[in-house]
DNA sequence: CTGATCAGTAAGCAT
DNA sequence: ATGCTTACTGATCAG
């Protein structure tokens, strides 16, 4: 009798899932997720409170499982997208510093041309004029060498 | 019989149970993943192969437990050191944009002032000086007011 | 309800 | 064995 029982229920259960397979074949985990609630109902009808309930939950978990994906990713994307930009920044920094020094070498070199100039001026100044005409005004001369110069050039004009 | 048998196995193990929580009384998460292994060597004393197994397994979870909280907490700090640097590498360049700006206006001006000279220089230089002499050499000349006017002093040298 | 995130769990890898 | 990381899960929050 047992034996008989339990053929029995195992032969209706595997018909009845055979049954219910025929009209939802084997709905695989890519198709539940990727169904919409419209085609999910279609793939509902004729089943067990308890199935619809057990298969929206699977759908749920799936979904999940997705969610969890997309987390992850966007997790690592952030930070590649973080370490990006700050790479760039770096660049930048080490673009605008060079910039900096260069400009500053070009500052101090055209401050010591200027005050060069001044300088030699100012020296100049003494001889060719009379020391009462500048009480309040200076004087300043400077000689330009011709370009064909090949030696340092002091206090040259820029072209 | 069956009535029997589950209550004596019942008594049985509630008594063992009991026998145990007296050497180990009722080690807690925390006591029990805080245990050195020789700690847990002697706790372990007089336990079933299967207890046994299971408390190490118990062990292992809560340990488990603490791992993945080290490593999310390590992935937030992670996180904000990279934006803490980046806001520190923006600042930077905004540090070296704004000097720049300023050395390139200074410089700007300094061109200015001292291409000015030159020029200014060059058209004073015609009248003193005879043409013949400046063949290979221009002279330049340039007449510095006193401090006290009022107005621009465009040709001034800075003290 | 849907999507995102958190904390806990087990599996897998490395030491 | 220990510690870390990843994928998955249920719980929970926000829209």
């Amino acid at each position: 009798m047992q034996g008989m029982t339990t053929n029995f229920k195992a032969s209706k259960a595997l018909k009845v899932k055979r049954e219910v397979e025929e009209n939802a074949p084997a709905l695989s985990d890519d198709e539940l997720v990727a169904m919409s609630v419209r085609e999910l109902n279609q793939h509902l009808r004729g089943l067990t409170k308890d199935d619809v309930v057990r298969l929206k939950q699977r759908r749920r978990t799936l979904k999940n499982r997705g969610y969890a994906a997309s987390c992850r990713i966007k997790r690592v994307t952030q930070k590649e997208e973080l370490e990006r930009q700050k790479a760039e920044l770096q660049r930048e920094v080490d673009k605008l510093a060079r910039e900096n020094a260069g400009m500053r070498l070009e500052l101090e070199a055209l401050r010591s041309k200027y005050e060069a100039l001044q300088c030699f001026a100012r020296t100049v100044a003494r001889g060719p004029l009379s020391p009462g005409k500048v009480a309040t005004t200076s004087v300043i001369t400077i000689v330009k060498s011709a370009n064909h110069s090949p030696g340092p050039a002091p206090f040259s004009a820029p072209s």
